[in-house]
DNA sequence: TCCTAAGCGAGACGGTACGTCTTGTCTTCCA
DNA sequence: TGGAAGACAAGACGTACCGTCTCGCTTAGGA
């Protein structure tokens, strides 16, 4: 097949433009890394870029997209006597790829990583608890819930990394249940009562 | 005293490119805003505008340190009958300023902001729990709480403002007390036992 | 060859620009004359510019040179029996090209083009001197008589198109002859005795 | 009187201002010297600058006008004997002063004092030569023969300049008696013919 | 085996924002 | 009241990137 030549063409230029970005990361802070420094990196030309990338958060994006998957299949493949968010799996798996995490941190690189993560915990929180949250309507609605859940674990992580990880997984999940989830309890258990 | 005069003059460019600022942060999104811009709209030299500041993001600073200073005072003159963080307070203020802090929130704008009231805020916090948070160490250190706190109510605060307030600073203040401030309390009664 | 590609390219670029250069000259002073106003006019990029040219003085130098390439040829194709300087050639060929002498004189722009003039004249003219001039040591040195000679004719020049040549060529050619050279025989002559 | 008080402190600021030029243009080229400069230099406020001058030329063609009174001088006290320039006396006055012609030859400032003493030069001597030339007009007209001494002389004389004067004055007058004066004395002679 | 169309590197180009620099005007204060 | 001090509007400068583009080279599939 001719499409299959130009895919594997096309997946080795993503490939080393994905290189080119990450190592630059390590490197240095996002907003100082220019299409020119990936092309360098990259040893490709200028408009092979952008034949496959629309700008240069596309790569980041690109980048943030497959680090999620991840995140993505914790949720699907989990039960829900692990919680209502995988806690202790995405703190170690965070802690497993610290070195691409603490490179996405820096410069505003990160924001579109924490967006798209928000969005994609907020949105899984949310039909956990509609799922099994309770017959009645509950006393605090439940997106916002979910956001205040997703936001108050992702700003623990964030806050983690920044301090370069003083606490191992299972201390950040306990210090996570103790903090965010009692809120979270009340609002059922008000529900039952 | 001669000093008076600069000041004055001073004073007055600043003001004009902070009342430019913000007016182009009302009509569109902060990284398509350029210097020239700036001072058309406000009138002034290219000259005089980095006499002043240092580049663009300095007048934002700038804008959100004059924004901080309000939280920053209802912390001094209040005391802690009022709760660990003056939500309603905070919530009513934000309300009723709505259109600087809804600019400040588009384009990568409202990083600053928040980043700076995530600082001050949990500094704040982190000096109230210490002072009468009790005698032993907690269960989870403090700055660990002051951290979940300020960025918790820091979320929701932005959840609010990117829905367009669809509740009242009073109603946001009840989810605030029931999502996010019972594990607050766990731990701090878990100690007094 | 690809070099022939790029030669193309930038042969065109190189001769907007200096369209766009000999077009504003004739329009007004060339120290008014912004870098902004040829790139407007050559329709090019500042980049672009920068590439071909230091700066403004380079355009200039370039239009000089080209210029100054029939001063040359005059000088390489013709046998000695015109004369030390081949006054009469000159003098019809600025004439001819009046417009483009006219548009260099003003401003500071002529200066480049006379005193690359003087260069080229001086030296060719000591050279002649040399070959030619006989045997033993002059009274004068030559480089001496060569600088007076390239000056006094340059200058004579120089007056004329100022004054919107009022007279011929054949004229101005006389009056050079009969002004300036003179002297330069009687040093020679002054020697053969 | 109060005039005097005035014409006290303005001479004594022309005199800060010429002296810093001067010391300037010593040390570096003239397009190099901004007007900060000069009034650092000269230990003044900007709006006094703009009071007694025009802009940064200005201050050279006072410069210029003062040296060129010598010039003038040389031509009104001297007799017609001395020849239509005194030109040993002005090599010698020039290398007397060699410093400051020195510095105006540098950058273009020099062209402001050439044109003036061109224009300077070439009107005294067309008086001369109307004066004692002849009573039939001449072969060439006076006023081409007057620019074109005035013109030798100074090409002569700025060349000596910039090669650091490799001959005395007095060599330097026999130089230009050779080489210039013979042309004219033909077109006069042919005239009493 | 040759042909041909696509992907690619190289980098010129128009465009535009930046931060720096200088100019000439203006305002304020001081002696 | 004139001059020193210097803030200011104006705008040119040279640099840095960006996204578009044109150009040949390569290369692998179909003729």
């Amino acid at each position: 097949m001719k499409q299959d030549k130009q895919d594997r063409r096309s997946q080795r230029t993503r490939h080393m433009v994905t290189s080119a970005m990450l190592e630059l990361l390590f490197e240095r802070h996002y907003d100082t890394i220019t299409i020119q420094n990936i092309l360098d990196r990259a040893g490709i030309g200028r408009s092979t870029f952008y034949t496959h990338y629309f700008d240069k958060e596309d790569v980041l994006t690109g980048i943030a997209e497959q680090m999620l998957e991840t995140f993505s299949e914790q949720f699907s493949h989990r039960n829900v006597e692990q919680g209502i968010i995988p806690a202790l799996e995405l703190f170690q798996h965070v802690q497993q790829n610290y070195q691409y995490f603490q490179a996405m941190m820096r410069g505003n690189a990160g924001e579109v990583l924490w967006e798209a993560a928000q969005a994609t915990l907020s949105t899984s929180i949310e039909q956990t608890l509609t799922t099994y949250g309770g017959k009645t309507s509950p006393s605090i609605p439940w997106d916002v819930t979910s956001q205040y859940l997703a936001g108050s674990f992702l700003h623990l992580m964030k806050w983690w990394l920044k301090a370069v990880m003083p606490y191992s997984p299972a201390q950040m999940e306990r210090i996570f249940q103790q903090l965010a989830l009692p809120g979270v309890w009340g609002t059922i258990e008000h529900l039952n009562n």
